[in-house]
DNA sequence: TCCTTGCCTTGACTTAGGTCAAATAAAAGA
DNA sequence: TCTTTTATTTGACCTAAGTCAAGGCAAGGA
């Protein structure tokens, strides 16, 4: 019975959360697994509910009508997702699949919803989620309007290296093919840009590992965009 | 002393809160009022509330470092803006500038999270407001990484269309050259492609009025993306 | 009325980056 | 382990759409 109450109290969501409140939630949330590519909901769908991942990792994605694709997010342990319809009313804007074989909560729309008429603090952290969201895409439309790709490859890694902290060696959470899609290009040019900084010396690629050999250029281009 | 209650009251964000409310957020509100181009906040300003459009037209956009523009979002009467930093407690990520002569009200971040922390119903709108807004931003992002420029003019018109459901004629409500920068392009292009969709017997544009000839093909190429 | 200023259009040219195809390399099953 | 599938790289080619430059048009001020 005590089974959801770590992971949940771990969810930075609900940090902050009285006891009481975690164990109400803890009545209510439900597990669910998936296996690597299976789809936890598609855009149109009606959601009546949201998730966190517990464990493995989450694609969200748009798909085009020739078959390409944009990944909008990527989400790993602690993130929620799928919040969209609760608050709107209206469909998943987008699709949800499991990148890896995933373990994620579900939270029923009316019981969070009443939670949150109970509990208005529960609210702000929402409203913090969202906000952050919406500063996330402001940084992807910018990215895609203004910026060519090896500046916004350029940024990728920089930002990757700041999450990672480990000074200048940085390891890929996901596939070269993905992040061409997640940087809104095609694998084919991720990979001529890669071995052009390269043999530029502003990195070095072995697999999934990148070092950052000249940050200095590599600001340069994230800022100005251009190589 | 009753300055503002009509205002208010007619705000959708604030539909459904009752009357003491009303009357509380009159207390705190604050009118501001701005010319055609002035600015109303940069990008990494720290802000200490939002603002909502009473008349006038405001543009929220981000400016690449070699001056290049894009409009991530034009707001009108009754739209709140600049949310972001009063629940992420961090800058704005993007300007805002006055399209036209504005008549803003501005709420302070403090009153008005006051307010949500007795008001959990308040919290619900908010939430619903900023997923319209990544609703929409999903909307955007998938047109720039998936869309060819054609394409997203066809939807945007047929967006506009909905909008004003005045049949097959409508009316741009900004300039050309701000349309493009909304859709990620360039008034030449913009140009350019209106008068190749015109000679194809798809529309007819006459300044900022234009009508949809031939919605079929219209939908067709907002879909595929090809013209 | 003319002049100025901003907005829009058109033409000529260039290029970033996408498409198609094929060869390798690396993973995942069995 | 071997086999099959999936991911990555490289080359040749093409095109959508951006840049630069020059005119045209419309609206407001003097």
């Amino acid at each position: 019975m005590n089974k959801f109450y770590s992971i949940i109290s771990g969810i930075p969501l609900f940090s902050g959360l009285s006891d009481n409140y975690l164990k109400e939630i803890e009545n209510f949330v439900v597990e669910k697994h998936f296996s690597r590519g299976e789809i936890i909901f598609s855009e149109g769908d009606h959601g009546n509910g949201f998730y966190v991942v517990v464990d493995g990792q989450v694609k969200i994605h748009k798909v085009s009508i020739d078959g390409k694709e944009k990944i909008l997010h990527i989400f790993g342990p602690g993130e929620p997702f799928g919040e969209v319809p609760v608050f709107t009313g209206r469909a998943f804007p987008a699709n949800a699949e499991a990148l890896s074989k995933s373990r994620l909560l579900f939270f029923p729309k009316d019981d969070f919803v009443a939670l949150i008429m109970k509990n208005p603090s529960l609210a702000l952290s929402m409203l913090g989620v969202l906000s952050m969201r919406l500063r996330e895409f402001t940084i992807q439309i910018e990215h895609l309007a203004l910026k060519e790709v090896p500046g916004r490859i350029a940024s990728y890694l920089l930002y990757v290296s700041e999450e990672q902290e480990s000074s200048n060696r940085i390891e890929l959470e996901i596939s070269k093919g993905q992040l061409a899609s997640l940087l809104g290009t095609i694998p084919e040019t991720l990979s001529r840009i890669f071995s052009k900084m390269s043999s530029q010396g502003l990195i070095e690629v072995e697999g999934r590992t990148i070092w950052l050999l000249d940050r200095q250029s590599l600001t340069d281009l994230a800022e100005s965009g251009k190589i």
